[in-house]
DNA sequence: TTCTGGATTGACACAAGTGTACATTATGCA
DNA sequence: TGCATAATGTACACTTGTGTCAATCCAGAA
């Protein structure tokens, strides 16, 4: 039996519960997340859950929000991130494709597909999307960029990682960092300078042969 | 009570049950197909049921055989298509996207989810991503693009539109129209002919104004 | 008209999940 | 050391789903 205390001296918690929903999300969909597995995880009671939550609803709400704050967040907090040049911007936004800090893909996909068979979270979902789109097309206005070209060059630029996270596809780091010059190329009109290649390449420990 | 019988002359079938499946499938995800919710819209017994399907696997299994058939199927045939001109051969595939005879999306939305939860699934979705791919990449190939450029092309086309049908948006068909021959030349590297657009429009019965 | 087999049904047994009521345990503090 | 309460556990009632079985229904052939 795993008895393992946490920092308040009590074996549960209102974050312990929502982090093996969280796993349980990401592993199986929403449907696996329920009470009575999740018990068993934690090796606790199963009615031990109603301590910390009113019930399932409030605990799914839960992980709603903390897809909120972490993904749309990401992407948000990086588009407006400081750059000379727009490719320099775009590469701060390449950053939440590749950091699972900024940006997880995988709680990115498992909501989405939530939102399959709840309209709540399909308004979550589309919401989420227009922030983001409108956080990119402000990235690119503020470099120049037309507001036509900005919005037609976010929705670009956004729809590839989406499809990319709906294929499940798992390549090597290596092979991801090669496209990226050209991606920049096609995404913002312009070759990003070496320089700025780099810095990237460097940021993310890459190291091109 | 709806009595309504088939030609064999009862009420029930596979392919009765089969189509209620695939509406709760696309409607609220593969956990939502119970044979129970599915009697109720037949205004059949659930046990009735057991006559046409072994069990809940095998109906699920038919599922997933119409999903490749149609989807996978209508890709490969529009990629192998006759076309003068690459942009001719793209606006074949094209056809998919905007055909649901051609090209299921909510079907493969759907699908794409399942493989969430079924490491089973997920391998099926990754077979058809590669079979789709490659027969994308060939297309490219028949018009004189190297092995790489093929393969990058393919994969734009194929994951732009993966991000599409993730996104759940629902635009009219006139903004979709417009953005095509930005599409084609972005996917192909050359601009469509107007004889080639206008042969596109018309077969869509789209008036561009 | 009767027989036959495809199709349908209700009753039964079971499994897995939810939530409530109440008893019990363990911690930190007075 | 004992108390208050945060946390956990046990027992119960309920819901929704699955699958099996034996009985029955009914369209068409004999």
């Amino acid at each position: 039996m795993d008895q393992t205390l946490n920092d308040s001296g009590w074996r549960g918690s209102q974050e312990g519960w929502l982090e093996a929903a969280y796993e349980s999300l990401l592993e199986s969909g929403v449907d696996s997340v329920k009470i009575l597995p999740l018990a068993k995880k934690l090796n606790l009671s199963r009615t031990s859950f109603y301590w910390f939550f009113k019930d399932r609803e409030e605990l799914l709400a839960g992980l709603v929000a903390r897809w909120r704050d972490k993904n749309t967040g990401g992407i948000v907090k990086q588009s407006e991130a400081y750059a000379e040049t727009l490719a320099e911007a775009m590469f701060n936004v390449f950053d939440c494709w590749l950091d699972e800090k900024l940006f997880d893909s995988k709680f990115e996909f498992a909501i989405r597909s939530w939102a399959l068979q709840s309209a709540e979270i399909l308004n979550e979902v589309q919401d989420a999307d227009k922030v983001r789109l409108e956080a990119l097309a402000r990235m690119f206005m503020r470099f120049g960029n037309s507001e036509i070209t900005a919005d037609v060059r976010a929705r670009t630029t956004y729809l590839v990682q989406i499809g990319y996270i709906s294929m499940q596809s798992k390549e090597n780091i290596a092979l991801r960092m090669k496209r990226i010059p050209e991606y920049i190329a096609i995404y913002t009109g312009q070759a990003p300078q070496q320089r700025e290649l780099d810095r990237f390449y460097a940021r993310h420990g890459y190291k091109p042969d």
